[in-house]
DNA sequence: AGTGTTTCCCAAACCGCTTTGAGGCCTTTG
DNA sequence: CAAAGGCCTCAAAGCGGTTTGGGAAACACT
């Protein structure tokens, strides 16, 4: 059933019937009642594709994983393209995915835009200076940032979290409750959202005096496994730390676990903040003790971030929108008084 | 850059200029050659939509989330759809996305089908009973289903691993080790893959001439959370299990944790067998003591499915595919002999 | 020279929708 | 009553590719 053939059934013309479905106001109601009424009645369904060819829009965004993580997808990612997924989905837009492929990441981006595949993109996981942002100022795609270059804040549009706030904030309750030696398991710091925790780490450190050490750092992959690892590692190291900062759940669960080799009690031997990105299948309120976390749910990003992209796409000349939002410390029973023997 | 302004930059037609790029035989060595660098030359980039719009396919797949699954997304989506994904941009393919929404799964597939958004689909997480199969069948719309339904297996396309002999050879791994109590936490029921774990499960038991006790099964949301209250209430419980099996590396985490509050020690107190799917951040070699698994790559079967699905695309009436994969026990240090005591 | 084969290329139709520019009909207004 | 203005509707021209049905040129063979 296409559109011609309900044209005719309907004795209107193509034109007649493609305004009356699309909500044109000049036609009549009865006119356009009647024609939504034999549409639905006849299952006609518009082609997708001849609808873009003829608009010039493609009703659908995109998403390129980064050459670096066809490897090793992030576990947050599925959250957050359910949520930019679902606020696309409420107003008619599809979700493409790129992976990988022969095919290098600009050379995707440059078909998406002349070839038209997408209206706009979103960029994920941006680097401290990632070349992606310029590539799509220069193509005139629609895209937003999620997360941030290093320094620049100017010239395009981003959502991102407070990761140095967030750091600096769990950083002083630990400072305040006493904690002078104070760790941190990070994600890969060419990552901006990873550079910008250590800052704000750093930052609190300073505040009070404190150097950090490298020794009681790690930057790279966040897993379970690296956790366990690099926090056995630091905690067996001479003068341990009494705090750890994980900056995911799952650096966090191996951090529990190599505190329970080392027979260390959480909250008291050592305190444990963690960042908690609202994962559904690792609960920070379910461990024990219950863990203390800067939360910020990459879900509620994720849909955000699509509902920017979508209004940028309507009106590409727009301002330029910036969002940092802030990240609220959760102080639960994984956090306690500096150890006095510490 | 479109098509008829490149033949006129070369002076041929629209149609030799085509025929070149696409590979038909009509057109000449020196011609084809010359269009092609040409083509280079200016970045020419078919229109997608235009050449979708002629051909009739869309050279993309798609995934609907189930709608019970848009609340809960499962991380093993992303490592399954990133293994898809790479097939298809390999071949030239798109994946699309599409979640949620007001509009419910059945008519989104009616929609991908008459409106030609997708040549084909893959059908995850099947139910025991999944209508959707029936629905694919009825609209033509090539698909294969990662899974089965529960007792059939003829009538429709699939892949899926051999769940039941995973999980009967896991319990007979522990019944061989002296073990006559056996806990199982498990995924959801009514899924065809937790079914079947169970009924393998249940089967070794059985071939022992032991039974199944409710008390020592959940069945479930497969969360780090689950896993640890679910492990917690059966090791409590009075003769408890010497060993349990879990369904997920998740409920392995929440298992291993509830573990060390008991004071249990894994591989002699309690034995732990867990389902490993491959997923980067969560590895069972890397925990201590190493974990014995049933061990299956999601991501590879992502792969396979991608490929099955453009193979039954390209001949919608070649022979239904049907692979079943068998599944590896990997024999590690949390399985050990039944403690005497027990 | 006439005929048949290849080889290479072209004009035009087509895919199914949107949108432009024009026109018919009916009501209002001077 | 004629002109003006609204309201509806239409035919046709795109959008940018692919594909069909020839046709011209070059060559080989009677």
């Amino acid at each position: 059933m296409n559109l011609k053939e309900l044209s005719q059934q309907l004795n209107l013309s193509q034109t007649t019937v493609s305004r009356a479905l699309n909500g044109y106001p000049e036609v009549g109601d009865a006119t356009r009642s009647r024609v939504k009424a034999e549409a639905e009645r006849l299952g006609y369904r518009p082609n997708l594709h001849a609808r873009r060819l003829a608009t010039g829009r493609a009703h659908a965004i995109g998403y390129v994983f980064p050459s670096d993580r066809t490897v090793m997808i992030d576990p947050l990612f599925s959250d957050f393209v359910a949520g930019a997924a679902d606020v696309c989905a409420l107003q008619g837009f599809e979700t493409l995915l790129h992976a990988g492929g022969q095919e290098d990441e600009a050379s995707v981006y440059r078909r998406f835009a002349e070839g038209g595949a997408v209206d706009g993109v979103v960029v994920q996981a941006p680097h401290v200076d990632d070349p992606r942002v310029a590539l799509l100022n220069e193509l005139k795609l629609p895209y937003i940032v999620h997360g941030r270059l290093d320094s620049v804040e100017d010239g395009y549009a981003w959502l991102d979290i407070d990761n140095r706030g967030a750091f600096h904030k769990a950083t002083k309750l630990l400072t305040d409750l006493g904690h002078r030696r104070i760790g941190l398991l990070n994600g890969p710091e060419n990552l901006t959202f990873a550079l910008h925790r250590r800052e704000g780490y750093e930052k609190a450190l300073q505040d009070k005096g404190l150097l950090s050490n490298q020794t009681f750092m790690y930057s790279g992959v966040m897993t379970e496994e690296t956790g366990y690892r690099e926090a056995k590692r630091i905690l067996q190291s001479k003068d341990r730390p009494t705090a750890l900062l994980l900056s995911s759940m799952l650096l966090v669960s191996g951090a529990i676990r190599a505190a329970h080799d080392l027979r260390l009690e959480i909250g008291s031997d050592v305190s444990l903040i963690g960042h908690d990105d609202g994962l559904p299948f690792l609960n920070a309120e379910g461990l024990v003790p219950s863990l203390t976390t800067t939360s910020s749910s990459i879900r509620a990003a994720g849909s955000r971030v699509a509902e920017l992209l979508l209004e940028r796409i309507e009106k590409p000349e727009g301002e330029l929108p910036r969002e940092l939002w802030n990240v609220d410390l959760i102080v639960r029973g994984s956090t306690g008084p500096a150890p006095v023997t510490g």
